[in-house]
RNA sequence: GGUCGAUUAGCUCAGCGGUAGAGCACUGCAUUGACAUUGCAGGGGUCACAAGUUCGAACCUUGUAUCGACCA
C-alpha cells in the first residue's frame, strides 16, 4: 500500500537519477521508426534557471516525452551557448571584485583560460536546474557552442560564406558599446525612453547675413509676420556631436529657409564654416525644421552625409572619449580643451560653452529614444569602424520562401507576420565583436592588409605565401563572432556537421523549435538562413512553436528590480516567506525599493511556498500555455494543480485497498458490466483528445483533457459508480472490476507522464511489479479511433444525469443529507425501464435513495421534475418544504418558458428555416419538443402541489 | 510614426459563427475509511463601446476607447 501523500521530495530527484542511468533519454536508435528531434534553445553558459525557460522546456518535455511512448526515435538535443559578452562580463568583474588584474593586463590567453576554468567550476548551473524539473535531454550528447566540434562547424561556415562573397568586411556606422568596447549588432541595442533634453542653438550664419524669418502664418499657411535672423536655430539631444558637424540641412520645399540655403554657417565652439544644404530627410514640422548633421555619429546623419558627399569626423574612441580629428586641410575640427573628455562630460562643457557665448535658444526637457546596450546599459554610440558583415539579405530570401511555402510553420501563425516584416526588412548582420571569449574570426592579414581566409593558420599561411610569392609573415583578426552566429548553426552543428553523420540524417530537420518570441530574430531567423543554405535547402525545423512570456499574477514581467521574481525552484522545494523576502530584496539596483517589495511579497505570500514539487509546476505551465502572447502565473494554480496529484494519489490508493490488478491486459469486447464498457471507452476519448491537442500544440487543452478525465469522470463517477459493484455479492463482476480499475489506473499514469512525470513513475512502480520504467511504455491509445461502446457510454451518461439531478432537487428543496427517499420513474420507456433494472444499485447508492421504481402516476406530495422522457417523483412528503418545492418549480417553469420563447421565435423565422443547415433546424426542433413536453409535466406537478 | 496584439464571471484565463466555460475565490450542506490538498449543491457575465454583414455574432467587417508588445 502506497502511504498517505506523495512526497515530491522524496522521489522526484532520485527518479531521474534511475532514468538517467537506465539510459532512459537517449534515442531508441530504431532506425525504422520515425525520428522525432527537439534541438534546445541553448541557455547561457551564465544562466540561471527562471520562469521562461521552465515554461520552455516543459513544453519541449511533454513533446518529447509523449513522442517517446509514441515509439518514435526521439533525440532532445541539449546545450548550451558560451553567451560572449554574458561570459566575459561575469568573469571580467569577479576579476574586479577580486582585486585582480583586469582582462587587459592579464592579456588575451591567459583571460580565456580564466573564462574556461569559470566555465568548468560554475558555468552550466542551469542544467542541473533543468533536471529538476524534469527534462529528459539526451545529456550524453550535450553540447557547447564553443565546442571542438561546433567550433569546426562555425569556421567552414565562415569560410565558405566568405567565399561566395555573403561574409565581407566594411567600413560603416555600427553600435558601438563604450562598456565592453565592442560592436553589438541591432539587435542587441535596447531603445529605451528616457528623460533627456532638447537644446537649442544658433549657428550664425556667415559675415553677419541675415534673412527674413516668418513667425506667424494665417489658415491658408501663407506667412503674415517675418523677424530678421542672423543665424539659423537647431535642435540636438546630443550637444556634443556638434563638434563634428559636416553641414546644417533642410528639406528642399521649406520654403522659410529658401533664402540662405547654399550659403554658410558658423560651427559654434569648432571656429568651422559648414553649408547650409537641403536632403529630403529633416522633417519641417519638427524641431526648427533645420538638422546638424554629424556623418560619423548618428545614423541618419550618416546617410544625409553619404548622400551629400559631407565629411565624416570621428569624435570619440572606442571608450567614449572625445578624440581630435583632422579636416581635409588637416586642421584639428575642434578646440583642444574638449580632448580628453568624457563624452558625458564634454556635453556640459558644450551647452555651457554655447551659452556663454549666447548662443542658447533654450532647453526643452524631453522624453527621448535612448539606445543601449542590452547586457552593458550604458548608451550605445554610432561609431564608424571596419566589422565583418553577414550579407543578411540574400540568405534571407529562402527563408522567406520556405515558410511562404509552409516548409515552416509558426504556431501561432501570426507570428510570421512578425518574422516576415524583419526578414523582408533585414540589414547586415554585423558579425564581428571586439571581444575575447569567442569563436576567432579566421582571418589573417599580411603586411600590406591583405585579408586571407582559411579554415586554420596553415592554410592561411600557404594562401600568403601563395599571393606574396614568399612565405610571409600574417596575424590573425583579434575579433571574435557574435554569440549567436555559432547559435545560428545549432541544428546542424550539433549532429556533427560539416561530416555526414547519422544523427544528422535522423535528427536534422527537427520536428519542432519551440522557444519565445523574444528570440525570433536573434535566433530562429538565423538558423533558418543557415539551415537552407549549409543543409542542401532543407529547413531546420517544421514547426515553430512560439510561447508566451510568463509574468506576475498580475501580469507585470518578472524583474529582479521589481522584487516580483518567482524563482521554478523555489515553487518545486519550497520557501519561507523570510527568504523569499530576502532574496527578493537582496542585490537590487534601487536598494531604496526593498521595503516595499517586502510589504507586498508578505501580502501575497504570507506563508510563502510549499514545496509543490516539479509535477505541479509543470502542470500548471502546460495548463497555462494557451496560444496567448502572456502568463500570469499564479501560485494559487500551482497549488491546485499539486492538489490534483494528490487527488490521483488517493484513487490510486483506493483502487489498491480494494485489490485493483494493476499490470494486467484487458480485451474491452469480453467485458459485461456497462460501467467498465464506458470507461474504456472514455479512456480512449481522452487519450484522443490529448493526441490532438499536443498535435496542435495546444497544451492547455491537453492538460484540461487529463485533468478532467481524472477527476471529474474517473474519480467523481467511476469510482463512485464501481463501489457498488466492489460491495455487492458477484464474484464475476467484482473480478472483471478489479482488473478494469486497475487497468485504467495504469492507462491513467501513461496520459499524465508526459506532463507530471513523477507523481506518475511513483505511482506505476509502487503499484505492481512492472517491466521498465513508465517512460519507457508505449502510449496506450490509437487514434482516431479508439474502442467504445456507444450503447455503454449512453446508458452510464443517463445513469449520471438521473443522479446528478436528483441531487440537485434534494439540495434545492431542502432534503437532508443523510436522508434516503423512495423515487419513482413515471412514464418510463422500454430502455429505461431497462437501464433502471441494470442499475438500479448503482443509482439508489449515489443519489441515497431507499428504493427506485416504475409507477404510472406520480404520488401525493413528491417532488417532480424532467429527465429525458420520464417525470421523476422524489417521495419526500415528510421531509418536503413546500414553499421552497414551489418556488423551484417556478423557477424551473420560468426557465424552461424564456428558451421555449427562444426556440418558437427562431422557428418561426421563415429565414432561418430556409437557410440554416437542416441538421440545425432539427436540433433546435428537437429541443423544442423537449423543452414543451417538460414545462407540461412540470406545469402539472405544480398544479398538483398548489392544491396540498 | 509603423507593425502586431489584448479587452469574456471578483481574480487568472479558455472559447473564436448555432442561446457562455475552467481553475481559484465566494455561499449553503456534508466529517466512522481513497482523498478536507475532500465531497455534494449553488450564486455570479447586456463577452469594452458603436455601427455593419448574417436566418443567427463573444466569435466576421469597420470605427471608437483603453491597455500592451515589437520596430523606427
Amino acid at each position: 500500500m502506497i502511504e498517505q501523500r506523495f512526497d515530491p521530495q522524496q522521489y522526484e530527484q532520485r527518479i531521474y537519477q534511475r532514468w538517467e542511468d537506465g539510459g532512459c533519454f537517449r534515442p531508441s536508435g530504431d532506425t525504422s521508426a520515425q525520428p522525432y528531434a527537439i534541438m534546445i534553445p541553448p541557455p547561457n553558459v551564465t544562466g540561471s534557471l527562471h520562469m521562461g525557460h521552465a515554461l520552455n522546456n516543459t513544453l519541449q518535455d511533454i513533446l518529447v516525452r509523449h513522442a517517446r511512448m509514441q515509439g518514435k526515435n526521439v533525440r532532445w538535443q541539449p546545450g548550451m551557448d558560451h553567451a560572449g559578452i554574458a561570459t566575459q562580463m561575469v568573469v571580467e568583474r569577479q576579476l574586479s571584485e577580486a582585486g585582480n588584474a583586469g582582462r587587459r593586463d592579464l592579456g588575451r590567453e591567459a583571460f580565456v583560460s580564466r573564462v574556461w576554468e569559470w566555465k568548468e567550476k560554475s558555468g552550466g548551473n542551469i542544467l542541473n536546474q533543468l533536471k529538476r524539473l524534469g527534462a529528459s535531454c539526451d545529456w550524453e550528447n550535450e553540447r557547447f557552442t564553443l565546442d571542438e566540434g561546433l567550433s569546426k562547424a562555425v569556421g567552414k561556415v565562415f569560410v565558405d560564406l566568405h567565399g561566395e562573397g555573403l561574409i565581407y568586411r566594411d567600413k560603416r556606422l555600427v553600435n558601438w558599446d563604450p562598456h565592453f568596447q565592442t560592436a553589438l549588432s541591432n539587435l542587441e541595442v535596447e531603445n529605451r525612453e528616457v528623460a533627456g533634453h532638447f537644446w537649442h542653438f544658433k549657428y550664425p550664419l556667415e559675415n553677419g547675413e541675415t534673412y527674413q524669418f516668418p513667425t506667424d502664418f494665417d489658415e491658408n499657411g501663407e506667412a503674415t509676420a517675418w523677424e530678421t535672423r542672423d543665424y539659423i536655430s537647431i535642435a540636438t539631444t546630443r550637444p556634443e556631436t556638434m563638434l563634428g558637424d559636416g553641414a546644417v540641412a533642410v528639406h528642399p520645399d521649406d520654403s522659410r529657409y529658401a533664402p540662405i540655403v547654399g550659403k554658410r554657417v558658423l560651427l559654434p565652439l569648432a571656429d568651422r564654416y559648414i553649408p547650409i544644404i537641403t536632403d529630403p530627410y529633416p522633417d519641417p514640422e519638427f524641431g526648427s525644421g533645420a538638422v546638424k548633421i554629424t556623418g560619423a555619429h548618428d545614423f541618419n546623419d550618416y546617410q544625409v552625409a553619404k548622400r551629400n558627399n559631407l565629411p565624416l569626423y570621428m569624435l570619440m574612441d572606442e571608450a567614449g572619449r572625445m578624440v581630435q580629428s583632422l579636416d581635409q586641410d588637416s586642421r584639428p575640427i575642434m578646440p583642444e580643451k574638449y580632448v580628453g573628455l568624457d563624452r558625458f562630460e564634454a556635453r556640459k562643457a558644450v551647452v555651457a560653452d554655447i551659452d556663454a557665448l549666447g548662443l542658447m535658444i533654450k532647453v526643452e526637457d524631453k522624453i527621448i529614444q535612448q539606445p543601449f546596450g542590452d547586457r552593458s546599459n550604458v548608451v550605445v554610440e554610432p561609431m564608424l569602424t571596419d566589422q565583418w558583415y553577414v550579407d543578411a539579405e540574400t540568405l534571407a530570401k529562402p527563408a522567406i520562401d520556405a515558410v511562404r511555402e509552409g516548409r515552416t510553420r509558426f504556431t501561432p501563425e501570426t507570428w510570421e507576420k512578425t518574422y516576415f516584416n524583419w526578414m523582408e526588412n533585414i540589414e547586415p548582420w554585423c558579425i564581428s565583436r571586439q571581444l575575447w571569449w569567442g569563436h576567432r574570426i579566421p582571418a589573417w592579414y599580411g603586411p600590406d592588409g591583405h585579408v586571407f581566409v582559411a579554415l586554420d593558420e596553415t592554410a592561411a599561411q600557404i594562401a600568403a605565401h601563395a599571393h606574396y610569392g614568399a612565405p610571409t609573415e600574417i596575424v590573425q583578426d583579434e575579433d571574435v563572432l557574435d554569440t549567436w552566429f555559432s547559435s545560428a548553426l545549432w541544428p546542424f552543428s550539433t549532429q556533427g556537421w560539416p561530416d555526414q553523420t547519422p544523427d544528422l540524417k535522423a535528427f536534422y530537420p527537427g520536428a519542432v523549435l519551440v522557444t519565445a518570441f523574444d528570440i525570433i530574430f536573434f535566433w530562429v531567423a538565423r538558423m533558418m538562413m543557415m539551415g537552407l543554405k549549409f543543409m542542401d535547402g532543407q529547413v531546420p525545423f517544421h514547426d515553430v512553436y512560439i510561447h508566451a512570456i510568463v509574468r506576475d499574477e498580475t501580469g507585470k514581467k518578472m524583474s529582479k528590480s521589481e522584487g516580483n521574481v518567482i524563482d521554478p525552484v523555489d515553487l518545486i522545494e519550497g520557501i519561507d516567506v523570510e527568504t523569499l523576502i530576502a532574496k527578493r530584496t537582496s542585490g537590487l539596483r534601487q536598494p531604496q525599493k526593498a521595503p516595499a517589495i517586502a510589504k507586498d511579497t508578505r501580502k501575497r505570500f504570507p506563508n510563502g511556498f510549499e514545496a509543490y514539487g516539479a509535477d505541479a509546476l509543470r502542470f500548471t505551465l502546460a495548463a497555462m500555455a494557451t496560444k496567448g502572447r502572456d502568463i500570469n502565473l499564479s501560485v494559487d494554480r500551482v497549488a491546485g494543480y499539486r492538489n490534483f496529484g494528490t487527488k490521483l494519489w488517493n484513487a490510486t490508493r483506493f483502487a489498491q485497498m480494494n485489490d485493483a490488478v494493476f499490470g494486467a491486459e484487458i480485451v474491452p469486447d469480453t467485458l459485461t458490466r456497462p460501467v467498465n464498457r464506458w470507461i474504456v471507452g472514455e479512456v480512449g476519448a481522452c487519450g484522443a483528445r490529448i493526441d490532438e491537442a499536443l498535435g496542435d500544440y495546444r497544451f492547455n487543452d491537453a492538460a484540461e483533457a487529463i485533468y478532467h478525465f481524472v477527476w471529474d469522470v474517473f474519480c467523481d463517477w467511476y469510482l463512485e459508480l464501481l463501489k457498488a459493484v466492489l460491495q455487492g455479492d458477484d464474484e464475476a463482476q467484482k473480478a472483471e472490476t478489479r482488473k478494469v480499475l486497475g487497468w485504467t489506473l495504469d492507462q491513467i499514469f501513461k496520459m499524465l507522464h508526459p506532463f507530471s512525470p513523477f507523481i506518475t513513475e511513483t505511482l506505476w512502480e509502487q503499484t505492481a511489479s512492472r517491466d521498465g520504467f513508465l517512460m519507457q511504455q508505449s502510449w496506450p491509445v490509437d487514434t482516431p479511433a479508439p474502442w467504445k461502446d456507444p450503447a455503454a457510454t449512453s446508458d452510464i451518461d443517463w445513469v449520471v444525469r438521473l443522479v446528478s439531478e436528483i441531487r440537485s432537487v434534494r439540495s434545492d428543496v431542502n432534503v437532508p443529507a443523510g436522508a434516503r427517499v423512495p423515487v419513482r420513474l413515471i412514464g418510463a420507456s422500454q430502455d429505461t425501464a431497462q437501464r433502471v433494472a441494470d442499475n438500479a444499485g448503482l443509482i439508489t447508492r449515489l443519489a441515497r435513495l431507499d428504493d427506485i421504481s416504475l409507477a404510472q402516476v406520480a404520488p401525493n406530495g413528491a417532488v417532480r421534475f424532467v429527465v429525458d422522457e420520464v417525470t421523476v417523483a422524489l417521495e419526500v412528503a415528510d421531509l418536503i418544504d413546500r414553499d421552497a418545492e414551489i418556488n423551484r418549480l417556478d423557477k424551473q417553469l420560468g426557465k424552461l418558458d424564456s428558451e421555449g420563447a427562444g426556440l418558437e421565435k427562431r422557428l418561426g423565422n421563415d429565414a432561418f428555416i430556409a437557410k440554416a443547415p437542416a441538421e440545425v433546424v432539427r436540433e433546435q426542433r428537437q429541443r423544442l419538443e423537449e423543452v414543451q413536453a417538460a414545462r407540461v409535466k412540470l406545469s402539472q406537478a405544480r398544479a398538483q402541489l398548489a392544491e396540498l
